[in-house]
Order: C-alpha cells, then sequence, then structure tokens
DNA sequence: CCAGTTTTTACTGGG
DNA sequence: TAAAAACTGG
C-alpha cells in the first residue's frame, strides 16, 4: 500500500520525499511537479520522521510562493504548522534583522528602503559630492553598489578591476553606505548582506540557528545569487567538520535561470554537489502540464542555449493543437487579436482564469488592457505597479515613517513639501546643506536652523507647523490606532483633499488607493495580536519580552505597542508589494510578465511582443550570456501553457509614443515549422482586412487607431484581503480522507492546490481511477 | 523664492 | 506615455 504522501508521484519524485540522504540536489524541469515534492517532502518530514516544524527553514524566491507553500503543506496535513520558517531570502534576512538589530549594530527602528528610494538618495549624494549624472549614471552607480553587495563586497572590500569609473563608483558607494548607516536605512542587498554577516560575525547567533533548523529547503535554486548561496552554505554548518550539518534540499532548473541581472548564478546548481557532499541528484523530467508540442517547442528553444546542465522534459500527453503565430500590424493590432482570441475562447466555455497574457516588459500591458477594457473582459495585472509603489501611497508611507523615525531623511523629502505648504527647492537645500554639514538628519536640521534665522519668517512658519505636525502625530499615536492615525494624516496634512480637488479619473483612482491603504492598515492592525501569538522569533525571544507580549488583551493592543505595529507593517509594505491583486478568487484574464509567471500555469498562454529588440530585449541582445538568460525566459514562457499556445509579434510598435519597425523575435525561427501554424488576419474589424501581406508598408492603418480612453484602465485596487484563512473553508478537504462522487463512487483524497473557490483535490476513486475536481463543483461527501 | 506650467527625457526584469 | 527637469509669472 502507497502511503498518502506519496501516492500519484513518480519514482523519481516518491524518491525526493522520502529520501534519508543528507543532501539533495532536485532538478526539475519546467512542470515536473517540483512544488509539489517540496510540500510533500515537508509533509512527511514532519508526519513521517516526526521532524519539529520549528526544525524547518524553507526559502522560496517570492512572498507568493511562501504563501502557497505553507498553505498546501497544512492542507496536506490537515493542521496548522507552527513554527516553521518559510519565506523569500528577503523577508527572513528581515526577519533576522528585526530580531537581533542590537548585536549587528542597526537602530531599533531601521528602515527598509526599496530601490526607487536607493536611487533618489543615490542622486542626491551624487549632487552634493558635484558627480556629473550624465557622465556617471545613476543607473549605473546603483548597479554597481547593488552587485557588489551581492556579491559580499562591502565599499571599503572591492576589488579593484578593470572599470575606469570604479574609482567614483566606489567613492559614491563609500557616501552612500554612510549615509544609510547614519539614518538607518537598509536596501534590499543590504538585507542580505547584513543576514550573512550575522553569522560570520556573532558564532552564538549562528550556533543558535544551527541547533535549531535541521532541515533546510530552497526552491529555485538557479536564481541564488552569491550572498544567498554563501548564507545558505555556513547555516547548513557543511563546512564545519566537527558539528551535526543540517540536511539540505535545494530544487532548481538550469534552464528556468532568469534573474542574472540580480546576481542569481546558475553555477551554484553545480556548486551544490562540489559543497554540499555527499550529495544526491534527482532528476524529475516528466512534465504533467503541457501538450507534446508546446514542449517540442520548448525544448527546441532552449536547445540553442549552449551553457546546460541538459535535460530534455518528456510527456506522455498527447500531442495536442499546432501552436498558433499571429503577424500583427502594430501593438494595437496585435491586442487586437489576443481579446479576441480571448472572447472565442470564452464564449466556447473557458473560464478567464485559465487564459494568460505574457509579455516581456510591463509597459506592454496598457494596450491589451485598453482592448480588454473595451470588450469588457475581467482582467489581472500582477506586479506591474504594485499597490505600494504608487505614489500616493508612498506619500501616505512617508508620513507613516517619518512618524516612526524622524531620521527618515527620504521620507522627509518626499513629504515636507506634499501637499504645497510654501516649502521650496532653496529651502529643502539650505536643510540638507547645513544637515551635511552638522551630520544630523534633515529633520534636526531643520530644528536647528530655525533658531538660526535662515528662513524668512513666511517659510519659518511653515516649517514650524510642519514639525509640530508630525510631533503631534506621533503623540496621537499613543492614544489611537494605527488606521486612525492614517485618516488623520489624510486630513491634516490636506494629502486626500489635494488629490480631491482635481476632479479627474486617474485622482479618484488615487483616493481609492489611499483609502485601500487605510483597510489595509486596518486589518493588519487587527490581526496584530495574532501575529504575535504565532511570533515565529518566540523561541528567539528573551522571556521578559515573552511575558510582554502575551499580556495582549482582547479587546485590542495596548498604546505603547502602535509603534511596533507600525513598525511591522512598514516593512510589509516594502517587501511584500505585490500581494494585493493575487489573491483575488474573481475569475479574470490574467496578464503579467514573463519574469512574475515563473511557476505558475494556465491553459491557454498568449506570448505577445515577441519582436527582436523587445523580446530578447534589446540591452540583452549583444551579450551571449545575456542572450541565453532571454531565451530561458522565452523558455519559461512557453512551458506555462497546458493546453494552448498563442505567440504574435507585430510590425510596428510604438515606444514613447514614438512608432517603431519592428522584425520578429528569433525565438520564434527557432522553433521548428512542423509545431507552428501562422495565423493570418482572421478578424479585424477596425482594419484593412484585404491588408493581408505583412509587408512594411502597410502601417498607416494601425497608426490611426485611435489612442483615447487611457483613463478608463482598470488600475484600482481589488478591495479583498490577504491572509484570508484557508483552513475555515478547505479543512474538510485533506489527504487520506475518504469521500463519495455521485459519479464516480468511493475515494480517497490524495492531493490538493489551490484554495477557496479554485481549491482541487485528487481523488483516487476506486472504479475510475485517480482524478482532479473542482472541490467547489464536485460535491464530494 | 514659491507654485504652477512647459519641455525634456527615458522603459527591461523584481525583492 | 509619464515622470522628472527646466522655465516663468507673481
Amino acid at each position: 500500500m502507497t502511503h498518502p504522501l506519496l501516492f500519484g508521484l513518480n519514482p523519481p519524485q516518491q524518491q525526493a520525499v522520502e529520501s534519508n540522504d543528507k543532501n539533495i540536489l532536485v532538478l526539475a524541469g519546467a512542470g515536473s511537479g517540483k512544488t509539489r515534492v517540496l510540500v510533500h517532502r515537508i509533509a512527511w518530514l514532519i508526519q513521517e520522521k516526526q521532524v519539529s516544524p520549528y526544525a524547518i527553514l524553507a526559502v522560496t524566491f517570492t512572498n507568493k510562493a511562501a504563501k502557497e507553500m505553507s498553505q498546501r503543506i497544512e492542507r496536506i496535513l490537515n493542521m496548522p504548522v507552527r513554527g516553521m520558517w518559510v519565506g523569500t531570502f528577503h523577508g527572513l534576512a528581515h526577519r533576522l534583522l528585526r530580531t537581533h538589530w542590537h548585536e549587528i549594530g542597526l537602530p531599533e527602528n531601521f528602515q527598509v528602503i526599496d530601490s526607487d528610494d536607493q536611487k533618489r538618495l543615490l542622486k542626491r549624494i551624487m549632487k552634493e559630492m558635484g558627480i556629473d549624472e550624465k557622465e556617471y549614471p545613476v543607473n549605473d552607480v546603483q548597479s554597481f553598489i547593488n552587485h557588489s553587495k551581492d556579491n559580499g563586497q562591502r565599499s571599503n572590500n572591492i576589488e579593484t578591476l578593470y572599470a575606469v569609473n570604479q574609482k567614483h563608483h566606489q567613492a559614491i558607494y563609500t557616501e552612500y553606505e554612510q549615509i544609510c548607516r547614519r539614518s538607518g536605512l537598509v536596501d534590499f542587498a543590504e538585507l542580505l548582506l547584513r543576514a550573512h554577516e550575522i553569522w560570520l560575525n556573532h558564532p552564538h547567533l549562528l550556533a543558535h540557528y544551527q541547533q535549531r533548523f535541521r532541515y533546510l529547503l530552497v526552491d529555485e535554486f538557479q536564481d541564488t545569487n552569491t550572498i544567498q548561496y554563501a548564507w545558505i552554505n555556513v547555516l547548513s554548518g557543511v563546512n564545519q567538520p566537527e558539528k551535526e550539518t543540517a540536511d539540505v534540499m535545494v530544487v532548481g532548473d538550469d534552464d528556468q535561470s532568469i534573474y542574472g541581472w540580480r546576481g542569481a548564478k546558475i553555477e551554484h546548481i553545480q556548486q551544490f554537489a562540489r559543497d554540499f557532499k555527499p550529495a544526491t541528484t534527482i532528476r524529475l523530467e516528466q512534465n504533467y502540464r503541457s501538450t507534446g508540442t508546446i514542449l517540442s517547442a520548448a525544448n527546441a528553444v532552449i536547445g540553442h542555449n549552449n551553457e546546460r546542465l541538459g535535460k530534455t522534459l518528456w510527456t506522455d500527453s498527447g500531442k495536442g493543437e499546432s501552436i498558433l503565430v499571429y503577424q500583427a500590424y502594430s501593438g494595437y493590432d496585435e491586442a487586437d487579436y489576443i481579446v479576441n482570441k480571448i472572447t472565442t475562447l470564452i464564449e466556447e466555455g473557458s473560464k478567464r482564469e485559465d487564459i494568460a497574457v505574457l509579455y516581456r516588459s510591463n509597459a506592454q500591458s496598457r494596450v491589451i488592457e485598453e482592448k480588454l477594457v473595451q470588450s469588457a473582459i475581467p482582467y489581472r495585472v500582477y506586479g506591474g505597479l504594485r499597490f505600494f509603489d504608487r505614489a500616493e501611497i508612498r506619500d501616505a508611507l512617508a508620513y507613516l515613517r517619518l512618524i516612526y523615525a524622524r531620521d527618515d531623511d527620504a521620507a522627509f523629502e518626499r513629504v515636507i513639501n506634499l501637499p504645497a505648504r510654501g516649502i521650496g527647492q532653496k529651502t529643502i537645500e539650505k536643510l540638507r546643506l547645513f544637515a551635511k554639514e552638522t551630520q544630523q538628519s534633515l529633520w534636526f536640521a531643520a530644528i536647528n536652523t530655525l533658531q538660526e534665522k535662515m528662513f524668512s519668517p513666511k517659510v519659518a512658519q511653515s516649517i514650524v507647523d510642519f514639525l509640530h505636525m508630525i510631533d503631534h502625530f506621533s503623540h496621537q499615536l499613543k492614544e489611537i490606532k494605527l488606521h486612525e492615525l492614517l485618516e488623520e494624516v489624510y486630513q491634516t496634512t490636506g494629502l486626500k483633499a489635494y488629490y480631491e480637488k482635481e476632479k479627474n479619473e486617474k485622482a479618484r483612482s488615487r483616493i481609492e488607493n489611499l483609502d485601500e491603504l487605510f483597510n489595509a492598515i486596518k486589518q493588519f492592525n487587527d490581526e496584530f495580536p495574532e501575529l504575535l501569538n504565532e511570533d515565529l522569533f518566540e523561541s528567539e525571544k528573551l522571556e521578559s519580552e515573552k511575558l510582554e507580549s502575551e499580556k495582549v488583551e482582547d479587546d485590542g493592543l495596548k498604546p505603547a505597542e502602535q509603534i511596533h505595529v507600525l513598525a511591522d507593517f512598514l516593512g510589509h509594505a516594502v517587501l511584500e508589494s505585490s500581494e494585493k491583486q493575487a489573491e483575488e478568487w474573481d475569475d479574470c484574464v490574467q496578464l503579467m510578465t514573463l519574469h512574475s509567471a515563473k511557476g505558475l500555469e494556465f491553459q491557454y498562454v498568449f506570448l505577445a511582443g515577441m519582436e527582436q529588440g523587445l523580446f530578447p530585449h534589446r540591452m540583452s541582445a549583444e551579450l551571449d550570456d545575456k542572450l541565453e538568460e532571454e531565451r530561458r525566459l522565452c523558455y519559461v514562457g512557453i512551458t506555462r501553457a497546458m493546453k494552448q499556445l498563442y505567440l504574435s509579434f507585430a510590425d510596428t510598435r510604438n515606444i514613447h509614443g514614438r512608432m517603431e519597425y519592428c522584425r520578429p523575435s528569433q525565438f520564434i525561427k527557432e522553433i521548428p515549422e512542423q509545431f507552428l501554424t501562422q495565423v493570418r488576419t482572421t478578424y479585424s474589424p477596425a482594419y484593412n482586412k484585404s491588408n493581408s501581406s505583412f509587408s512594411q508598408s502597410n502601417y498607416s492603418q494601425a497608426s490611426r487607431q485611435s489612442y483615447s480612453d487611457y483613463g478608463n484602465r482598470s488600475s484600482s485596487i481589488p478591495a479583498k484581503r490577504a491572509n484570508k484563512k484557508i483552513l475555515e473553508q478547505d479543512e474538510e478537504y485533506y489527504c487520506g480522507k475518504v469521500v463519495q462522487h455521485k459519479k464516480f463512487g468511493e475515494g480517497v483524497i490524495t492531493d490538493t492546490e489551490g484554495s477557496g473557490n479554485k481549491l482541487r483535490v485528487q481523488v483516487n476513486f476506486k472504479q475510475a481511477g485517480s482524478r482532479w475536481l473542482l472541490a467547489k463543483v464536485a460535491n464530494l461527501d
């Protein structure tokens, strides 16, 4: 009798789940069931090997994946799993820093900044240093700094190599590092670097966590960068012969490595076998997702890469439909084609959520959104401009940040004159200068300059009012709840009124977003007591602190704790900016970039904008290794499709409002023709139908298309909340449960995926065999 | 010296 | 197209 946790798994999958080997490398092709293996493995450890969840650390690459993994584990085990650490490298690092800020010399109220903040800060620093932005583009400086950090190099510790610009870059890096240190700012790369330094410089902390985490599991291993790899390596203890090392399982696919640009190194896959001895390699090559045609196309494309470990996916499902290729006149025509196909699919009974449009860069979504709106097809854009990245949200958060930490110069600058209150560039410049000279933050510079009588009475009064306003908020925080404070901020600062007086569509959506932030923070506040109880740091906390956190009362938080809620919320906002839309259950067509499609699958996939320069992107076309990464991205895109794949490209495309001519992507030519079917203009009422020759002289029609109605795009944020309690409605379906189905009779649940309305269960029926069913429709008893 | 207006520049990707 | 930079009237 097969163990329920192994049921329905093929031999290598089973091996991966139940193996007792110390170090395991799972090479898992696209659609080969790797997430399932990870989930079952963890469940196996807990259930069969009686491993405490406290001893397990699982690292994923997105917050979404982390969330889904814990949900699936809980559902499989049919119980909440407490104490296990599941998260992204960044999230885990953040958690470590929040716990051990004292030991590593961070201020307690350190702030995580995102790349926009980082860029702004760098611009300012360069200006102060008198470095010309034209000669040394900020983007270059930024990537220099981040790459250095990704490789574990501090400003004083950089190998001197090639680049001419290095001297300047390094000088900026040094200055940047100092300013961050002084104002308690931590960028994304810094999170990882600091977390790594905890291991290196604090042996007792390392020992503590080594003792705790006996099982390390890493997903998307091909996307780890140097620091992340080193972090796992050190934590595992594999290089400390005297130590008992942790069991390490890493899962990856060299063909799906698409984050080289942020320091990921595919070579870590090979390095794992060298560093973690003895290592068992398990290959998952059977694809359960796509048709034979789609898989063949994917294999053909990726076959053009040279640097591969070598792996060929196969499937025993049928050939399936041919891949459709559409040549459009323009981006608008392309969008027309896609949306019409989608309409047809929906009319034929497909669900909208089974359809995805994937593209290389976010800007491409606009045209497609426009057509979708016209056709009244509900859709959702993943990623893109994420909720917490929106200007109005960042403004509101900047106020909160300033309330939380007066030294937060970035926040100060953002809101000191927003909405306009008579404090202009000159004034701010004076403040900056003063702050720099006296080595203090802008906030205190403002206080001190007031005494110096540097400003006109009018300006001075504005500053005083501003300072008082923030202080007043801060004071209020002791008495009112966080969301109430936010409303107070909206009103008192005039932030909301500022948008309200603009009558256009955009301003209205901004107000909606501000309201949405209010809801988000309210809910975060409500859930906080529970978060505290579930606090995964518990074992890391000092006894005294622990006692204090247990004093939380039912009727809400003690006022003094509000500040901690604020701290947590701010950290949450910076790190987890994309969850909002993904939590929605509504049946929507999915729009996203190829990067964010990784790990997902859809019945119908449209790859839009298959053009040279766009995909492969012009920035990546010249260097072989970059081109190979683009090709892997293409491979990722193709392998998202289960049933039918559509490729499209346009002869012209508007870039920055200017029309440019395009040629088809080389990747299309890399797919053998036998798998492709060229589609002629089957539909296009808006265009001249007879124009089916694909010559490049026929654009005028397309470019005449109306550009109107941009304001109409659905950009508002869905109102539903994150952190839905999955167990509420899904607890009745768990692995091993015996169920009755009207048609198929009796069977046992062997696997589940999704949740809510999308919950699907795999049931092994006595008569009918194994089947996947949508729980909502199946009516299982 | 500020606030509102016009011109210029720049879009890969994401935690 | 949209955000940032440069410009200009009060």
